[in-house]
DNA sequence: AGCACGCCGACT
DNA sequence: GTCGGCGTGCTC
């Protein structure tokens, strides 16, 4: 801005009427810039403040603050101390500091203006994500004994060439090892010792010798879990800070004080760990980047790969995506030669992957009235059975309740309610079929489409899935794992493992067996992605099971039954390549104009406003809009579809008019950046 | 969300 | 001539 040539130190204050407080004010850099608390678009810049002196020892740089903003008092940060500002305005005096602490650094306040730019959202909103909420008490608190990270095994010692297993993962250790920040895609070969929290930690143990920082982002709670056994066996949990929304807000904002204070040089957690104030961070680690669990389900709606891949831009820090199976949005980045591939050694992939069996013999199963009650493949009996002799068999099943949606046996059709077009379901009392909507019972139900009576489950829970299971293989203990009662492993004895995507307990030693059940059902979402979503879900289960060989601290034989039809996803389970599977849809996408090879904006809201929105919005001729969609209440919705070079200059637009809109006092309009789901 | 400032009507 | 209606726009 202009006015650094502003020679006066005063420049701005109106001397003419004093302001309280004006005698006493810091003499150095008295400005201070804040960010403040406010979801309002066209509040969504700095506002500068004065310091009085007896804040101005507190008032550095990344502080909670408190200010007087409008009438009234609002939270924010201090970003900045300067020596004057803009001539013309009044300064008020900060309020105060709410805590000396410095929470918010300045590579991760780049980060969150690079986000909120990238996702057209304000960036409060992205700081409430990226700082956790004060716990006033954890900044008093003494710190318990042992200070900065130190390991008590030195680095290296089992499995430490793990990342040499991968086409120039040698090549890459090195470079971390020596201070480089180089990028990378890996897909992960299963049941290599200590499995893919010892690779991740070989990776992190490089960079930490280098003297850098190293964070790591995992989707969910289990795998965080996961994770944790292994760092705390070769770190102990002083050598690591664990960053979770889940482990409550006093452990999490005790945790980000370590870090925040550079005692804890190794962050691990879920999503918006991708915020933590490392310091000087070497390298970014995502795992499973595919899982939807890493897009913030609250404005902006970030992504954290993408929030990861902002970062290290700004902080010249290395990346490593790594996963069971591969994201259109990683083959992307290995396409545009951005990150390298380290691909496995196909040999080693062979012998370590699970055998895989794809089983569409549906008639097989009807012969079986308890097969086909639980909806089992004869060959995915037949495995599972042989399989339980030799430890537990995991189960997946797609995530619902209940009750099952019902279509026609024979040509699926789904089957409707012949009042009011709703779907019909089996309530948890057994009897006849009736619909979801109004209720009414169909007592004798013929097919629309072909006249057959017989209704067939087009999927079921997993309750009820165990339950079924439970009459199919009598004497074995059936567990249930789903969101609703989570379990991160179980025990290496004999048992069926009911549970749905995401939701896998961890077998000690590998499941002998796992039984992919419902493919049809988690294909037949109507959606562009559903193909790679259901690859990775089974692509993540299949990994839980033991390898066809054997090593020396797991058994061999591992099974993989994928019932279903046959698809493209099933094709590339069975040849264990997620990799050639993210390659050829992204080719597709692209001769399509299709997202993840293009980037969308989806604007929606009250009919007219949007529809001015659209009309009055500032972009190239060249970004597609397709709308407006009518859909509930009156709204209307538009996409955008737009290419990567074009993303800033659109997402700059969609923010701009936003506040003009919000200044002007419209309706609100809800804008989301490369949503998933919509199409 | 609150508060100032501003341009019209009603009232001491 | 002055007080105050609330409509519009800004808030460091």
């Amino acid at each position: 801005m202009g006015e650094s040539l502003q020679p006066s130190l005063l420049a701005g204050f109106d001397l003419s009427a004093p302001l309280p407080g004006i005698a006493n004010m810091a003499r150095e850099l008295p400005v201070a810039r804040v960010v403040i608390d406010s979801a309002v678009p066209h509040l969504d810049r700095p506002f500068d403040y004065l310091v009085p002196a007896d804040l101005d020892a507190a008032a550095q740089p990344g502080v909670r603050v408190k200010v007087r903003f409008g009438g009234q008092e609002l939270g924010g940060f201090l970003t900045e101390r300067l020596g004057h500002s803009d001539p013309g305005i009044k300064l008020q005096p900060l309020r105060a500091v709410v805590s000396p602490e410095v929470v918010l650094s300045a590579p991760v306040l780049a980060t969150a203006r690079a986000v909120a730019e990238r996702y057209a959202g304000g960036v409060w909103d992205v700081l409430r994500a990226a700082v956790p909420a004060r716990m006033a008490r954890m900044e008093t608190e003494k710190p318990s004994e042992s200070g900065p990270a130190a390991a008590d095994n030195p680095p290296g010692e089992p499995g430490d060439h793990l990342l040499a297993e991968y086409h120039g993962g040698t090549e890459y250790a090195r470079a971390l090892r020596a201070g480089k920040s180089p990028r990378a895609v890996l897909s992960a070969v299963p049941n290599r010792p200590g499995d893919w929290p010892a690779l991740l930690l070989e990776a992190a143990e490089l960079v930490l010798a280098s003297g850098r920082g190293v964070l790591i982002v995992v989707p969910d709670a289990r795998d965080l879990a996961r994770l944790c056994l292994t760092l705390d066996d070769h770190l102990g949990s002083k050598g690591y800070a664990r960053l979770s929304a889940e482990d409550g807000a006093t452990p999490r904002y005790r945790n980000f004080l370590r870090v925040a204070r550079g005692q804890a040089r190794l962050v691990v957690g879920t999503r918006n760990a991708a915020f933590a104030p490392v310091k000087d961070l070497g390298l970014a680690i995502i795992w499973d980047d595919a899982d939807s669990s890493h897009a913030e389900p609250r404005a902006p709606y970030h992504h954290a790969r993408e929030v990861l891949l902002l970062r290290c831009g700004i902080e010249d820090a290395g990346l490593l995506l790594a996963a069971p199976g591969r994201s259109a949005e990683a083959q992307r980045l290995i396409r545009s030669g951005w990150a390298q591939e380290l691909e496995a050694e196909r040999r080693l992939l062979r012998a370590h992957a699970p055998r895989v069996i794809a089983a569409s013999d549906e008639f097989e199963a009807e012969r079986d009235p308890l097969l086909h009650a639980a909806r089992l493949p004869a060959a995915a009996w037949r495995e599972a059975k042989a399989a339980l002799a030799h430890g537990p068999v995991l189960v997946q099943v797609a995530r619902t309740g209940f009750m099952p949606a019902l279509r026609c046996e024979r040509c699926r059709t789904p089957a409707r309610c012949t009042a009011c077009n709703g779907p019909l379901a089996l309530g948890d009392a057994r009897g006849a079929p009736a619909c979801s909507w109004c209720g009414l019972v169909a007592h004798d139900w013929s097919c629309v489409e072909c006249g057959f009576m017989r209704l067939r489950a087009a999927s079921i829970g997993a309750d009820r899935t165990a339950e079924e299971l439970g009459r199919a293989f009598p004497n074995i203990n059936v567990v249930a794992a789903t969101g609703a009662k989570p379990l991160h492993s179980v025990p290496d004895t004999p048992a069926l493992v009911v549970a749905t995507p995401g939701a896998e307990p961890v077998a000690a030693n590998g499941y002998a067996a796992v039984l992919l059940l419902d493919g049809d059902r988690m294909m037949a979402r109507e959606g562009l992605r559903t193909g790679e979503e259901v690859l990775n879900r089974w692509m993540g289960a299949a990994c839980l099971a033991r390898g066809r060989d054997g090593t020396k601290d797991r058994p061999g034989g591992g099974t993989v039954v994928v019932a279903g039809d046959p698809s493209e996803s099933m094709r590339a389970l069975v040849r264990f390549d997620a990799a050639a599977y993210a390659q050829s849809e992204l080719d597709e996408r692209r001769a399509l104009g299709l997202p993840p090879a293009v980037r969308t904006a989806m604007v929606k809201g009250p009919a007219a406003t949007t529809d001015k929105f659209i009309s009055a919005l500032e972009i190239d001729q060249e970004v597609r809009r397709h709308g407006p969609v009518l859909l509930d209440e009156g709204e209307h919705r538009w996409l955008l579809f737009f290419s990567y070079a074009q993303g800033p200059a659109v997402t700059a637009a969609l923010r701009a008019l936003r506040a003009r809109f919000s200044a002007a006092k419209e309706p609100i309009v809800s804008i989301r950046i490369d949503p998933d789901g919509i199409l």
